[in-house]
DNA sequence: CGCGCCTTTGAAGGAGCTCAATTTAGGTGG
DNA sequence: CCACCTAAATTGAGCTCCTTCAAAGGCGCG
C-alpha cells in the first residue's frame, strides 16, 4: 500500500507490494522467491481504452499480468467473423497462446484503460528452472486456462441463451468476489456484442435474455450495471433447464 | 523399427526409438537429452475400445503421450449433457487439464484399442527445470492445447454447422497427413454422436450434412469412411459461407 | 442368422437470428 | 447548462437453421 518512489511512466512492477499475488504469479513462492521474480519482471505497460496489448501475428516475447483493468482476447476470420475467447481481469494472465508458435495467435484488447505487468517469457523460463514453486504455479496458470477453455466449450456446444448468460454472470460474480468486489453487484466493462461473441450469441438474444432474467427477479439490469438478486435461482438455470439430452 | 527384447506386459517406452518423436514430447531434443526423457517416462499402458484412462475427480499424477489408437476427451454435466472437448491422436498428449487442481476435470475415453506412454508428471517437471529444450517444447505443448481450444471455440461460436463439419474434416485431413497417412482417406473413429457433441450439433444434423457434402461431391462418405474429394472446395466452405455478420 | 447399435432420411416445431424501429446513455460543442 | 450527436441497448415481428420426433435401413458381432 506504500507508494514508492518511482516515476510513472516505466514503473517498475513489484510482485512483493501487490495485492494480487495470491491470485497471479507469485502465488505458492516464498518471500525470496518472490523477490526473484520481481527482478525478471519488466516494466509495466498502460493500454489505453479499445487499444491493444497485442495482435494475433505479433512476435511473442513475453506474457502480461493484467494490474488493473480488463481484457478480451479475440480470434478473427478471413470474413471478418470475430469470436471473443475469454474476458481477463486483475490478475490474470494474458498471452499464453503465442508460446506454441512464437507468435500470438489472437489479439487483446483493453476494456477500459488498464495497466499490466510484462514478464518476458525467456526470463520467465529461466527462473522456473531454478524455482520450483514459479515452475508449478506457472504449469498451473496454463492448465487452468486449458479448464476454462473446457467450460466454453461446454457452454457454447450443449448449452442454450440463458443458460449460457447465467453461466457468464456466476462466473463474473466468483471473479469478482476473488478479488474484494461485491460478487452480486458489478459494471460489465464489455458491450452486448462482445458478450454475445463470447457466449455464440447475438446481442438482440443476449439483451431478451437480460430482460427476462429481470422479469424474473433473479437481477436488476441497467445497461451494463448488474445486480444478482437471486444467485440460487441462476444457479438452478444451469442444472435444471436440461431440455437437452 | 527394431524390436527390443521386452516383456510386452510392462513395456518400457523408448523416446529415442519411437516415430513420433518429431510430434511429442521429445521433439527439439538432442539425442543425449531424449535418452533422460526415456529414463523418466514409466510403463506403457493399454487402453481398450471404450474403456477409459482416467476419469474427472481422478487423482492427477501423470500426463499420457498417446503411442496407439486414439482418444476422446469429454466434460460432463451434472444433468448428464456431455460435451466432447476434444479428440487426440497419436503423439498428442492428454492430461494437462489436471494439473492446475491436482485432479483431471474431464474424461478421457479410448476410440480404439489403444496405448499410452505414462509419464510421471513431478518426474516431467523436475527434468524440465535441468533440460531447457524440455522445458520449452513441454510450454509450446500446453499453449497448442490452448489455441487449439481457441479455434474450437470459434467453430462453436461463430460457424454454421456445415462449415463446422468441414472444419472438422479439414483439420483431422491435416493431422492424419502429419502422421504419415492419407489426407485425403481415412477412418473416423469416433461417431457422430460423439462429432455432434464436439461440433455443438445433434447426430441428425451431422448426418445430413454429411450427405450434403456428398451429394455436392465434396467428400464420398461410407459410414465412418471418408474420402475428400474436394480439398479446396471444403476450405471455400469455410472462408465463403460467410452469412453471418 | 438375428439382435443391437449406428446411421440415414423425412416432417414438423422451436430457439435464436435477421431486419428494423425506438429508447437511452455518454460525450461534445455552443 | 442544455442541445446535439453518436454508440449502445432494448424491443418487436417474421424467418431460418437446426432440433426433435419418428421410422427405416445397414453393419458388425455373438
Amino acid at each position: 500500500m506504500k507508494a514508492t518512489a518511482v516515476t510513472p511512466t516505466t514503473l517498475k512492477a513489484a510482485c512483493s507490494q501487490c495485492n494480487l499475488r495470491e491470485l497471479c504469479l507469485p502465488f505458492g513462492l516464498t518471500g525470496n522467491e518472490i523477490d526473484r521474480l520481481d527482478e525478471l519482471v519488466g516494466t509495466k505497460r498502460k493500454i489505453r481504452r479499445q487499444h491493444q496489448l497485442y495482435r494475433a501475428g505479433d512476435d511473442f516475447e513475453a506474457i502480461y499480468a493484467i494490474r488493473t483493468g480488463s481484457f478480451k482476447t479475440d480470434v478473427l476470420l478471413e470474413d471478418g467473423r470475430e469470436q471473443v475467447t475469454g474476458f481477463q481481469m486483475t490478475g490474470e494472465i494474458l498471452g499464453l497462446d503465442g508460446i506454441s508458435s512464437e507468435a500470438h495467435s489472437c489479439n487483446a484488447t483493453a476494456l477500459e484503460d488498464s495497466e499490466v505487468c510484462v514478464i518476458p517469457f525467456s526470463k520467465l523460463e529461466e527462473l522456473s528452472r531454478e524455482v520450483e514453486s514459479l515452475q508449478h504455479q506457472f504449469h498451473k496458470v496454463m492448465s487452468r486456462e486449458i479448464v476454462r477453455d473446457h467450460g466454453v466449450m461446454m457452454l457454447l456446444g450443449s448449452m442454450r441463451a440463458e443458460e449460457r448468460l447465467a453461466a457468464f454472470l456466476l462466473n463474473l460474480s466468483k471473479r469478482f468476489m476473488a478479488r474484494g468486489y461485491s460478487p452480486a453487484e458489478f459494471h460489465l466493462r464489455m458491450t452486448r456484442d462482445e458478450i454475445g461473441s463470447y457466449l455464440g450469441l447475438k446481442l438482440e438474444t443476449v439483451s431478451r435474455a437480460f430482460s427476462k432474467f429481470q422479469d424474473e427477479g433473479l437481477v436488476a439490469v441497467h445497461q451494463k450495471h448488474i445486480r444478482i438478486i437471486d444467485l440460487e435461482g441462476l444457479k438452478q438455470l444451469l442444472t435444471h433447464c436440461a431440455k437437452h439430452t
